[in-house]
DNA sequence: CTATCAGTTAACACCGAGTTAACACAAGAC
DNA sequence: GTCTTGTGTTAACTCGGTGTTAACTGATAG
């Protein structure tokens, strides 16, 4: 069982969120500003954190800040609260170290969903990296190291690099690439996909991706 | 008559895909959730599962990997569905034994189409290895080992080994090569299998298939 | 002996993928 | 604001391999 702080200054929307939250299973504890988040984190160790932007006392960026430098505390997950309106401070809240960021007013399903995406994905406030071989994918930056080089690669030649990279070996045909990278909705053409195979090969070697032909292409390892 | 498992929390998504895939003749079966979906896999051992990610109690990664862990479970093909929108944990899904993944929202009529395109192929494999003797073939990355040596087999070529190895020792007729490598619609001449036998024979030896005069082949587990 | 079924070979049509250039469009610079 | 830059996509063309056919050869059973 997991735990997870809530941190808000109404209480009508702890009552809600931990309601909400608990039904699904989790153990969750609350703080009514920063500075008790601060103390429940280092008291009770919560795999993730949710926390409202604005608070009294100590708001929800100072909080990210002082968890993120305290190196002896073990690195929670923090996903910040905000509502739609002040997407500037969402900025700052990555800079404070903040993982991700949920908008208010705030669906129950769609909470809990993201709730189980990132417990998913490994602690910290470090970012998921992917390495095998001589290239690393980073997610949280869009950069991929090959050896030592950095290559700065455009969104859609990224995302599907790393789909191709994700499980290296396996051969993803075209109608899955172009659902997961593309979407249903979005018809583009059939040489879209190669155009964007070709640029990544272009940047990394002709030795990574591999065509199977009439299948689609896959990762290959090294 | 195949079966499919549905698996969504949402009522209504239910009902229409259940009245589309109903309409085009199998038999659908539903879930509200992970934990659902796994006990009626067990009871109903569909064929095919259509699963949402994001699913309250046990979501549909978790159910996933429930699912492919539970070795007495015969394998069903696992597609998952989820909205495109954001979050990358698709990747997630291929890692947890996901077969294929469909974006939401499809039309009908697509996913129609993607459904019989899973259901045309041998149940599944992600991590599904034939070996027998020194003959290796992955279907994930569509790559035939032999001894040590990798052999890319064209696709045609490939369905047709991956066909007759899945059952050692069992004779396929013509008609049932036909019908499953070539589909009913397609009218080829009947030279072609001979063809495509011959050129298998040819990268692997002529010791893996045995031709049944006046029946079929059947692939020799050595 | 002959009809039938399978093996073999070469030739070939076509489709799928590679490649390149050009374009619309958005983001950012100034 | 205008200009620049870069991304994502399309279009047109090339190329080669795959899949298929045809025609011939070989094997086997009745």
């Amino acid at each position: 069982m997991q735990t997870i702080l809530l941190v808000d200054d109404e209480q009508d929307v702890l009552d809600f969120l931990t309601y909400t939250i608990q039904k699904e299973g989790y153990r969750v504890f609350t703080a009514k500003n920063g500075k008790e988040a601060v103390d429940k984190t280092i008291e009770l160790s919560p795999k993730l954190i949710l926390m409202d932007l604005m608070m009294p006392i100590m708001d929800g960026i100072e909080a990210c800040i002082a968890i993120r430098n305290n190196t002896s505390i073990s690195q929670p997950i923090i996903s910040l609260l905000t509502s739609r309106s002040e997407d500037y401070s969402q900025i700052a809240g990555f800079d404070a170290g903040a993982d991700d960021y949920i908008a208010k007013p705030i669906r129950p399903r769609l909470l809990l969903s993201k709730i189980n995406a990132l417990l998913r994905r490994p602690a910290s406030g470090e970012f998921q990296v992917e390495q095998d071989g001589r290239l690393l994918i980073d997610r949280s930056s869009y950069l991929v190291r090959l050896d030592t080089k950095k290559i700065e690669l455009p969104k859609k030649e990224f995302e599907l690099l790393e789909l191709l990279a994700s499980r290296p070996g396996k051969v993803f045909t075209r109608d899955q690439i172009m659902s997961i990278v593309w979407g249903n909705e979005a018809i583009v053409g059939k040489r879209t996909i190669d155009v964007h195979i070709r640029k990544l090969r272009e940047k990394l070697g002709n030795d990574y991706i591999r065509t199977v032909k009439g299948v689609g292409y896959t990762y290959n390892a090294i």
